[in-house]
DNA sequence: ATGGGTGCAAACAGTTTGCAGTTAC
DNA sequence: GTAACTGCAAACTGTTTGCACCCAT
Protein backbone atom coordinates (compact mmCIF):
# COMPACT_ATOMS: atom_id res chain seq x y z
CA UNK A 1 0.00 0.00 0.00
CA UNK A 2 1.06 3.13 -1.23
CA UNK A 3 1.26 6.68 0.82
CA UNK A 4 -0.81 8.04 -1.85
CA UNK A 5 -4.43 7.73 -1.38
CA UNK A 6 -4.66 6.06 -4.88
CA UNK A 7 -7.72 3.57 -6.11
CA UNK A 8 -5.30 0.73 -5.64
CA UNK A 9 -4.30 1.87 -1.88
CA UNK A 10 -7.73 2.29 -1.10
CA UNK A 11 -9.44 -0.75 -2.66
CA UNK A 12 -6.76 -2.97 -0.89
CA UNK A 13 -8.03 -0.50 2.38
CA UNK A 14 -11.37 -1.60 1.75
CA UNK A 15 -10.31 -5.23 1.74
CA UNK A 16 -8.19 -4.96 4.85
CA UNK A 17 -11.55 -3.41 6.67
CA UNK A 18 -13.87 -5.88 5.29
CA UNK A 19 -11.58 -8.62 6.76
CA UNK A 20 -11.60 -7.52 9.77
CA UNK A 21 -15.17 -7.45 9.93
CA UNK A 22 -15.26 -3.10 9.59
CA UNK A 23 -17.68 -1.74 7.35
CA UNK A 24 -16.73 0.47 4.65
CA UNK A 25 -18.06 3.61 5.33
CA UNK A 26 -17.48 6.79 2.66
CA UNK A 27 -16.58 8.68 6.40
CA UNK A 28 -14.11 5.92 7.20
CA UNK A 29 -12.35 5.91 3.62
CA UNK A 30 -12.07 9.13 3.53
CA UNK A 31 -10.02 9.59 6.98
CA UNK A 32 -7.87 6.50 5.96
CA UNK A 33 -7.39 8.87 2.55
CA UNK A 34 -6.34 11.60 4.45
CA UNK A 35 -3.90 10.28 6.91
CA UNK A 36 -2.40 7.47 4.26
CA UNK A 37 -2.28 11.10 2.13
CA UNK A 38 0.63 12.64 3.98
CA UNK A 39 3.59 12.04 5.47
CA UNK A 40 3.34 15.19 8.42
CA UNK A 41 1.54 12.57 10.94
CA UNK A 42 -1.75 15.10 11.38
CA UNK A 43 -3.47 15.17 14.50
CA UNK A 44 -7.66 14.47 14.73
CA UNK A 45 -7.76 18.38 14.04
CA UNK A 46 -5.98 18.46 10.80
CA UNK A 47 -7.65 15.04 9.75
CA UNK A 48 -11.09 16.11 10.61
CA UNK A 49 -10.41 19.14 8.60
CA UNK A 50 -9.21 18.08 5.12
CA UNK A 51 -11.94 15.25 5.64
CA UNK A 52 -14.50 18.11 5.94
CA UNK A 53 -13.50 19.68 2.52
CA UNK A 54 -15.27 16.22 1.19
CA UNK A 55 -17.80 15.36 3.83
CA UNK A 56 -18.43 19.06 5.13
CA UNK A 57 -20.85 17.07 8.21
CA UNK A 58 -18.41 14.57 9.95
CA UNK A 59 -18.04 14.74 13.08
CA UNK A 60 -14.61 15.16 14.96
CA UNK A 61 -15.54 12.18 16.96
CA UNK A 62 -15.76 9.83 14.28
CA UNK A 63 -12.47 10.87 13.06
CA UNK A 64 -11.39 10.07 16.42
CA UNK A 65 -13.11 6.77 16.77
CA UNK A 66 -12.21 5.70 13.54
CA UNK A 67 -8.27 6.79 13.77
CA UNK A 68 -8.35 5.31 17.05
CA UNK A 69 -9.82 1.76 15.21
CA UNK A 70 -8.19 1.54 12.62
CA UNK A 71 -4.69 1.92 14.76
CA UNK A 72 -6.16 -0.39 17.11
CA UNK A 73 -6.56 -3.05 14.13
CA UNK A 74 -2.49 -2.25 13.13
CA UNK A 75 -3.79 0.05 9.56
CA UNK A 76 -2.07 2.74 10.69
CA UNK A 77 -0.33 3.65 13.73
CA UNK A 78 0.00 6.21 16.65
CA UNK A 79 3.43 8.17 16.89
CA UNK A 80 5.67 7.92 19.58
CA UNK A 81 4.26 8.19 22.73
CA UNK A 82 2.23 10.93 21.49
CA UNK A 83 -1.67 10.86 23.27
CA UNK A 84 0.04 10.08 26.71
CA UNK A 85 0.48 12.12 29.11
CA UNK A 86 3.68 14.95 29.73
CA UNK A 87 6.28 12.62 30.72
CA UNK A 88 9.77 14.06 31.94
CA UNK A 89 12.78 12.82 31.83
CA UNK A 90 15.70 14.01 34.08
CA UNK A 91 18.80 12.04 32.46
CA UNK A 92 19.88 14.83 30.54
CA UNK A 93 23.22 12.79 28.67
CA UNK A 94 22.71 10.42 25.27
CA UNK A 95 20.56 8.16 25.80
CA UNK A 96 18.16 5.51 23.94
CA UNK A 97 14.44 4.19 25.09
CA UNK A 98 12.95 1.26 25.37
CA UNK A 99 9.30 1.20 25.95
CA UNK A 100 6.91 -1.80 27.04
CA UNK A 101 3.74 -1.93 24.45
CA UNK A 102 1.98 -4.00 27.56
CA UNK A 103 2.86 -1.55 30.80
CA UNK A 104 4.03 1.48 29.47
CA UNK A 105 7.46 1.57 30.93
CA UNK A 106 9.63 3.17 29.39
CA UNK A 107 13.65 2.69 30.37
CA UNK A 108 17.15 4.36 29.12
CA UNK A 109 19.31 2.75 27.84
CA UNK A 110 22.90 3.52 26.27
CA UNK A 111 25.01 2.05 23.73
CA UNK A 112 28.67 2.64 23.07
CA UNK A 113 27.46 1.37 19.23
CA UNK A 114 24.87 3.58 18.51
CA UNK A 115 26.76 6.61 20.19
CA UNK A 116 29.51 6.23 17.03
CA UNK A 117 26.54 5.77 14.66
CA UNK A 118 26.98 8.22 11.91
CA UNK A 119 23.77 9.74 10.89
CA UNK A 120 22.16 8.64 7.98
CA UNK A 121 22.20 11.07 5.31
CA UNK A 122 18.72 10.30 4.64
CA UNK A 123 17.71 12.28 7.69
CA UNK A 124 20.72 14.82 6.76
CA UNK A 125 18.69 16.30 3.70
CA UNK A 126 15.31 16.66 5.71
CA UNK A 127 17.18 19.56 7.84
CA UNK A 128 19.92 20.16 10.34
CA UNK A 129 20.20 17.38 13.30
CA UNK A 130 20.53 18.06 16.76
CA UNK A 131 20.21 14.83 18.88
CA UNK A 132 18.97 11.38 18.08
CA UNK A 133 18.00 8.81 19.69
CA UNK A 134 16.64 5.57 19.18
CA UNK A 135 13.12 4.31 20.30
CA UNK A 136 12.44 0.86 20.81
CA UNK A 137 9.15 -1.01 21.23
CA UNK A 138 9.14 -4.66 23.05
CA UNK A 139 7.84 -5.97 26.30
CA UNK A 140 9.37 -5.47 29.17
CA UNK A 141 11.18 -8.41 31.50
CA UNK A 142 8.42 -8.19 33.83
CA UNK A 143 5.30 -8.43 31.41
CA UNK A 144 7.29 -10.84 29.51
CA UNK A 145 7.57 -12.77 32.82
CA UNK A 146 3.54 -12.35 33.66
CA UNK A 147 3.11 -13.90 30.32
CA UNK A 148 5.21 -16.77 30.92
CA UNK A 149 3.61 -17.32 33.69
CA UNK A 150 0.13 -17.42 32.09
CA UNK A 151 0.99 -20.00 29.26
CA UNK A 152 2.93 -21.99 31.72
CA UNK A 153 0.24 -22.14 34.35
CA UNK A 154 -3.20 -21.86 32.61
CA UNK A 155 -4.80 -24.30 35.45
CA UNK A 156 -4.26 -21.96 38.11
CA UNK A 157 -6.97 -18.93 37.58
CA UNK A 158 -4.67 -16.80 39.38
CA UNK A 159 -4.66 -14.38 36.26
CA UNK A 160 -8.73 -14.70 36.16
CA UNK B 1 25.02 15.28 37.69
CA UNK B 2 24.12 11.65 38.64
CA UNK B 3 20.38 10.36 38.74
CA UNK B 4 20.84 10.02 42.28
CA UNK B 5 19.06 12.82 44.61
CA UNK B 6 22.35 12.94 46.20
CA UNK B 7 23.74 15.94 48.40
CA UNK B 8 26.30 16.96 45.79
CA UNK B 9 23.66 16.60 42.44
CA UNK B 10 21.20 18.49 44.71
CA UNK B 11 24.01 21.33 45.31
CA UNK B 12 24.71 21.57 41.46
CA UNK B 13 20.78 21.44 40.96
CA UNK B 14 20.51 24.93 43.65
CA UNK B 15 23.25 26.14 41.88
CA UNK B 16 21.94 25.95 38.09
CA UNK B 17 18.74 27.83 39.71
CA UNK B 18 20.44 30.60 41.15
CA UNK B 19 22.44 31.44 37.90
CA UNK B 20 19.35 31.38 35.92
CA UNK B 21 17.64 33.64 38.53
CA UNK B 22 15.13 30.66 39.92
CA UNK B 23 14.52 30.74 42.88
CA UNK B 24 15.71 27.71 44.81
CA UNK B 25 12.41 26.27 46.91
CA UNK B 26 11.55 23.30 49.08
CA UNK B 27 8.90 22.34 46.40
CA UNK B 28 11.51 23.02 43.32
CA UNK B 29 14.09 20.84 44.56
CA UNK B 30 11.59 18.30 45.72
CA UNK B 31 10.22 17.64 42.34
CA UNK B 32 13.60 17.91 41.14
CA UNK B 33 14.95 15.02 43.32
CA UNK B 34 11.94 13.00 42.29
CA UNK B 35 12.72 13.53 38.92
CA UNK B 36 16.04 12.88 39.01
CA UNK B 37 15.77 9.57 41.19
CA UNK B 38 14.30 7.86 38.87
CA UNK B 39 14.28 6.99 35.07
CA UNK B 40 10.85 5.41 34.80
CA UNK B 41 9.99 9.37 33.33
CA UNK B 42 6.93 9.75 35.54
CA UNK B 43 4.27 12.05 34.50
CA UNK B 44 3.30 14.85 36.54
CA UNK B 45 0.99 13.25 38.42
CA UNK B 46 2.82 10.82 39.51
CA UNK B 47 5.96 13.03 40.55
CA UNK B 48 3.09 14.74 42.45
CA UNK B 49 2.25 11.42 44.02
CA UNK B 50 5.78 11.45 45.71
CA UNK B 51 6.77 14.24 46.35
CA UNK B 52 3.30 14.75 48.21
CA UNK B 53 5.40 12.21 50.54
CA UNK B 54 7.93 14.88 51.74
CA UNK B 55 5.80 17.97 50.92
CA UNK B 56 1.55 16.61 52.01
CA UNK B 57 0.41 20.26 50.97
CA UNK B 58 2.15 20.73 47.46
CA UNK B 59 -0.37 21.41 44.92
CA UNK B 60 -0.66 19.36 41.78
CA UNK B 61 -0.13 22.71 39.84
CA UNK B 62 3.42 23.56 41.32
CA UNK B 63 4.43 20.30 40.13
CA UNK B 64 3.30 21.02 36.46
CA UNK B 65 4.35 24.40 36.84
CA UNK B 66 8.02 23.40 38.02
CA UNK B 67 8.51 20.60 35.23
CA UNK B 68 7.58 22.76 32.47
CA UNK B 69 10.02 25.92 33.97
CA UNK B 70 13.41 23.32 34.10
CA UNK B 71 12.12 21.64 30.76
CA UNK B 72 12.05 24.93 29.67
CA UNK B 73 15.66 25.41 31.25
CA UNK B 74 16.72 22.36 29.88
CA UNK B 75 17.33 20.92 33.38
CA UNK B 76 15.32 18.28 31.96
CA UNK B 77 13.51 17.13 29.11
CA UNK B 78 10.29 16.02 28.05
CA UNK B 79 10.07 12.50 26.57
CA UNK B 80 9.40 12.60 23.18
CA UNK B 81 6.29 13.73 21.68
CA UNK B 82 4.32 13.30 25.02
CA UNK B 83 1.90 15.89 25.62
CA UNK B 84 1.31 16.62 22.25
CA UNK B 85 -2.01 15.36 20.72
CA UNK B 86 -2.43 11.87 19.35
CA UNK B 87 -0.96 12.35 15.79
CA UNK B 88 -1.01 9.10 13.50
CA UNK B 89 1.15 7.80 10.95
CA UNK B 90 -0.46 5.58 8.14
CA UNK B 91 3.27 4.80 6.95
CA UNK B 92 3.23 1.02 8.09
CA UNK B 93 6.51 0.20 7.24
CA UNK B 94 10.03 0.42 9.00
CA UNK B 95 10.98 4.60 9.13
CA UNK B 96 12.22 6.81 11.08
CA UNK B 97 11.42 10.17 11.77
CA UNK B 98 12.78 13.74 11.91
CA UNK B 99 11.52 16.13 14.29
CA UNK B 100 11.58 19.64 13.80
CA UNK B 101 11.92 21.82 17.22
CA UNK B 102 11.30 24.68 15.83
CA UNK B 103 7.60 24.18 13.94
CA UNK B 104 7.05 20.76 15.17
CA UNK B 105 6.97 19.17 11.61
CA UNK B 106 7.75 15.15 11.82
CA UNK B 107 8.72 13.76 8.37
CA UNK B 108 9.90 10.31 7.56
CA UNK B 109 12.71 8.55 6.24
CA UNK B 110 14.28 5.45 5.90
CA UNK B 111 17.78 4.05 6.11
CA UNK B 112 19.11 0.90 4.54
CA UNK B 113 22.35 1.80 7.01
CA UNK B 114 19.93 1.81 9.99
CA UNK B 115 18.05 -1.25 8.57
CA UNK B 116 20.67 -3.58 8.79
CA UNK B 117 21.72 -2.25 12.54
CA UNK B 118 21.36 -5.22 14.99
CA UNK B 119 19.79 -4.09 18.14
CA UNK B 120 22.11 -3.14 20.52
CA UNK B 121 22.44 -5.57 23.65
CA UNK B 122 21.73 -3.00 26.15
CA UNK B 123 18.26 -2.68 24.23
CA UNK B 124 17.93 -6.62 24.27
CA UNK B 125 18.07 -6.84 28.40
CA UNK B 126 15.40 -4.85 29.13
CA UNK B 127 12.54 -7.13 27.18
CA UNK B 128 12.07 -8.69 24.03
CA UNK B 129 12.33 -5.54 21.12
CA UNK B 130 9.42 -5.36 18.67
CA UNK B 131 10.65 -2.89 17.07
CA UNK B 132 13.00 -0.11 16.32
CA UNK B 133 13.28 3.83 15.04
CA UNK B 134 15.15 6.23 15.25
CA UNK B 135 14.00 9.46 16.27
CA UNK B 136 15.88 12.72 15.50
CA UNK B 137 15.55 16.27 16.64
CA UNK B 138 16.60 19.33 14.67
CA UNK B 139 15.96 22.39 12.68
CA UNK B 140 13.47 21.65 9.63
CA UNK B 141 15.03 22.77 6.14
CA UNK B 142 12.00 24.96 6.04
CA UNK B 143 12.91 26.90 9.59
CA UNK B 144 16.25 26.64 8.99
CA UNK B 145 15.86 29.10 5.51
CA UNK B 146 13.60 31.35 7.56
CA UNK B 147 16.65 31.52 9.87
CA UNK B 148 19.03 32.23 7.51
CA UNK B 149 16.93 34.87 5.71
CA UNK B 150 17.03 36.80 9.20
CA UNK B 151 20.76 36.50 9.84
CA UNK B 152 21.19 37.53 6.45
CA UNK B 153 19.06 40.56 5.81
CA UNK B 154 18.40 41.87 9.06
CA UNK B 155 18.56 45.28 7.16
CA UNK B 156 14.90 44.48 5.47
CA UNK B 157 12.30 43.97 8.56
CA UNK B 158 10.47 41.42 5.89
CA UNK B 159 10.51 39.28 9.23
CA UNK B 160 8.77 41.73 12.06
C1' DA C 1 11.11 44.86 50.48
C1' DT C 2 9.87 42.71 46.44
C1' DG C 3 9.47 39.74 42.69
C1' DG C 4 9.13 35.07 41.99
C1' DG C 5 6.68 31.05 43.76
C1' DT C 6 2.81 28.60 45.81
C1' DG C 7 -1.97 26.89 46.53
C1' DC C 8 -6.57 27.19 45.40
C1' DA C 9 -10.25 27.11 42.22
C1' DA C 10 -11.94 27.90 37.97
C1' DA C 11 -11.09 27.66 32.96
C1' DC C 12 -9.55 25.10 28.95
C1' DA C 13 -8.52 21.74 25.28
C1' DG C 14 -8.30 17.38 23.60
C1' DT C 15 -10.50 13.16 23.86
C1' DT C 16 -14.12 9.86 25.10
C1' DT C 17 -18.82 8.22 25.84
C1' DG C 18 -24.16 7.50 25.80
C1' DC C 19 -27.73 7.65 22.89
C1' DA C 20 -30.91 7.77 18.89
C1' DG C 21 -31.10 7.58 14.19
C1' DT C 22 -28.67 5.74 9.87
C1' DT C 23 -26.18 2.64 6.81
C1' DA C 24 -23.39 -1.29 5.12
C1' DC C 25 -23.72 -5.92 4.95
C1' DG D 1 -32.96 -7.27 9.38
C1' DT D 2 -29.15 -6.42 12.27
C1' DA D 3 -24.94 -5.04 13.94
C1' DA D 4 -21.85 -1.53 13.05
C1' DC D 5 -21.40 3.26 12.37
C1' DT D 6 -22.39 8.24 12.61
C1' DG D 7 -23.52 12.78 14.63
C1' DC D 8 -24.75 15.29 18.49
C1' DA D 9 -24.07 16.78 23.06
C1' DA D 10 -22.51 16.08 27.38
C1' DA D 11 -18.86 14.14 30.33
C1' DC D 12 -14.09 13.43 31.50
C1' DT D 13 -9.12 14.09 32.16
C1' DG D 14 -4.89 16.23 31.94
C1' DT D 15 -3.09 20.75 31.81
C1' DT D 16 -3.11 25.81 32.24
C1' DT D 17 -4.30 30.28 34.24
C1' DG D 18 -5.85 34.29 37.47
C1' DC D 19 -5.45 35.74 41.82
C1' DA D 20 -4.15 36.54 46.67
C1' DC D 21 -0.84 35.24 49.92
C1' DC D 22 3.93 33.78 51.06
C1' DC D 23 8.90 33.23 51.02
C1' DA D 24 13.76 33.21 49.08
C1' DT D 25 16.77 36.64 47.89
Amino acid sequence: MEKDGSKDSMDAFARECRDRGLKVTYQRMEIFRVAVSTDEHPDAVTVHKRVKKRIPTISLDTVYRNLKLLAAHGLLAVVGTSGEHLRFDANRGPHHHFTCVRCGMIRDFTSEVLAALPLPREAQDLGVPLSQHLEVKGICVACEKKEQRKKEAPRHKRDA
